[in-house]
RNA sequence: GCGUUUGUAGCUCAACCGGAUAGAGCACCGGCCUUCUAAGCCGGGGGUUGCAGGUUCGAUUCCUGCCAAGCGCACCA
């Protein structure tokens, strides 16, 4: 409808530049928008004020003279002039009855379109250091960014959905270490773990199940391990020197084969748990892409190569640096250290060089927000490798501020003292995880009161829209309690009958879920969709109050079921879409 | 200090490339269950959109300055 009343206008205008009331050259971009209020009717165009100054008149003059062109169609059941010169559409409502029709044949499709074209999208999200279970942060990054991979999918693009894993560099080796620790302490040795090391439980558990697999095998005595290693901060010392030292200790004592046996168990035990956690939580990946492999298989040797053929590299004490602040970074940076290790912004160079050659239309990669200032260097980077930077979208995610009641969660992976998804998920479910997470702007801060989630789960929000599903269901296992059948084609015929406000209000709002999940998916925020949902529930919830749906007459009835069958596919939909359930009972 | 993001009802948040009287939920007050699930509905109070200017038919939205908060400013990842 939208489509056709923009044409009518634009038909309109070509008729005025004909008479002359335009001018030839302007065109403009015709927005047509949703009303906020019924008496503006059911669409609104500002045209005639954009256009005013141009033609040299007043927006009503103008407006009037774009009314009196626009052709007549038979959709189209009156437009006013109102306000400032706004043009108001109302729309016959039988072209809002033709939705019922589309959304019980199309069913579970209904909403989705192919606006994407099939363009390929990659969405990279959560990409967590694999040194730990996920916490509540990285639980909005993936709420989020399964939402927006989901939604465009729905809207035609080809996504497929990664995994950055950074398993090389030195926090991996602090984990290793860790592990190798805790499975010493399993052997009996007395450890002094260090302050700096992963201290959480479940490096524990990694360390107990290496110590049934293999035994005492890579058991070395204490002594020998901390002969000559510099003090720990509580002993006076420097914790990331003793940590450094403890790992280089680690590899000499293992030796390659060993250390790498154990530096594998510490990794796979975190990533297996990832993985689960983020399945049961209704992510899934086409890809784990792994930063090892970027160094293993020559990429980043090749990223560098690059870079330097195209004259952005150079070295300066004993470091190679990258030329990013000729292509608009604050400064530049180091690619590979002078002990000749790259550093992780080389993987990171190498990494979207293999998105851009892995030929995707657009790359999408969602970060915390704490990486806003390294999107320069990368944007650099894709630059320097003669790319288009408007192939990468980045976009960013706050983390949720935790608090118990008053009182603010800290968070620290290293302590091991933080609130995990799955412990969340646990507690509140995944729909209400789920429902909590992408109800708000993801580059809003937000505020996640677990006492509230937890405690007061009755008040969360996705039972509102649930509820509205379910009452559906119930409603009709009534009817076949009652031995009524639904007649389909019987309401179809009798839709007319369906004039109550709230009536044409559901209507209203079913015409437009199509919109909705396009601009949600194009805008990339799906707390869009998760506002319809609450809204469509409203309109039932209050449908449902104040009418009776189960009448005696029968034309009325299967027109009323025609509707709310309507609305419980749309809900049903939009709920699938974010991965929370539709209950048929509550 | 520089960069960046954000300031909307008591609290948590919306507001469609600048649109008409800034909207929901929670909390508060008052109503609605002999009728399809009251996890619901209806009504009410509550706002100088941080402050001050500017741009224009029109600004929560764009620009400038100030105030306040978060984040970033490594040869860490």
């Amino acid at each position: 409808m939208k489509q056709k009343i923009e044409a009518l206008i634009l038909q309109a205008i070509d008729t005025l530049k004909i008479e002359g009331d335009l001018a030839r050259g302007v065109s403009p971009s015709i927005v047509i928008e949703r009303t906020r209020d019924p008496l503006h009717g059911d669409f609104a165009c500002n045209v005639a004020m954009v256009l005013a100054k141009s033609a040299n008149t007043s927006p009503r003059l103008l407006a009037e003279k774009i009314l009196a062109a626009i052709p007549s169609d038979v959709l189209l059941l009156k437009a006013e002039i109102a306000g400032p010169g706004f043009i108001n559409f109302f729309v016959d409502s039988r072209t809002q009855f033709r939705v019922l029709q589309q959304i019980l044949t199309e069913a579970d499709a209904f909403g989705c379109s192919q606006i994407g074209a099939d363009k390929k999208v990659q969405v990279e999200f959560v990409s967590a250091n694999p040194t730990g279970p996920l916490h509540v942060g990285h639980g909005r990054g993936a709420a989020y960014g399964s939402a927006v991979a989901d939604l465009l999918a729905a809207v035609g693009f080809s996504v497929e959905r990664e995994y950055y894993v950074n398993d090389a560099g030195r926090q991996m080796d602090i984990l290793a270490t860790s592990v190798w620790l805790r499975y010493l302490e399993a052997c009996g040795e007395a450890v002094v773990f260090p302050s700096n090391a992963y201290r959480g439980e479940y490096v524990r558990e990694i360390a107990h199940a290496l110590y049934e697999l293999s035994g005492t095998l890579y058991q070395r005595s204490i002594n020998s391990i901390m002969q000559a290693i510099p003090a720990d901060e509580p002993q006076g010392g420097d914790k990331d020197i003793h940590i450094d030292a403890l790992i280089e200790r680690a590899k000499s004592l293992l030796g390659v084969a060993q250390y790498q046996a154990v530096f594998e168990m510490g990794l796979n035990g975190i990533l297996e748990d990832i993985k689960q956690d983020l399945h049961e939580f209704g992510v899934d990946y086409q890809q784990w892409f792994s930063e090892r492999q970027l160094m293993d298989d020559g990429s980043v040797q090749q990223a560098l190569q690059r870079l330097d053929t195209a004259g952005f590299l150079y070295k300066q004490e004993g470091a190679t640096w990258f030329a990013s602040s000729r292509l608009g970074d604050e400064k530049d940076r180091v690619v590979v250290r002078d002990n000749g290790q790259s550093t992780y912004f080389a993987s990171d160079i190498a990494y979207h060089m293999q998105k851009l050659d892995r030929g995707f239309d657009q790359i999408i990669d969602i970060w915390g927000a704490d990486h806003h200032g390294y999107i320069p260097r990368v944007r650099a980077a894709m630059q320097a490798l003669g790319a288009n930077t408007d192939k990468l979208t980045v976009l960013l995610v706050q983390f949720a501020v935790l608090y118990r009641g008053e009182e603010r969660v800290q968070m620290s992976t290293r302590s091991g003292d933080f609130v995990t998804l799955r412990e969340l998920r646990a507690e509140v479910g995944n729909d209400a995880a789920r429902f909590f997470y992408t109800m708000r702007r993801s580059d809003q801060h937000m505020d996640f009161d677990l006492q509230l989630a937890t405690s007061k789960t009755n008040e969360n929000p996705v039972f509102y829209v649930q509820y509205a599903y379910a009452r559906i269901c119930s409603v009709l296992r009534q009817l076949a309690e009652k031995n009524i059948q639904h007649d389909i084609e019987q309401g179809t015929e009798n839709l007319q009958l369906l004039t109550e406000l709230n009536e044409r209000e559901l209507l209203t709002a079913l015409t437009r879920y199509p919109e909705v999940l396009e601009r949600a998916a194009l805008q990339y925020e799906p707390h869009q969709l998760i506002h319809y949902l609450r809204e469509l529930a409203n309109n039932f919830h209050s449908y449902y109050n104040a009418h009776q749906f189960l009448v005696e007459s029968a034309d009325l009835r299967n027109a009323r079921l025609n509707l709310i069958c309507a609305v419980q596919q749309v809900l049903r939909n939009g709920l699938t879409l974010l991965k929370i359930k539709s209950p048929e009972t509550m």
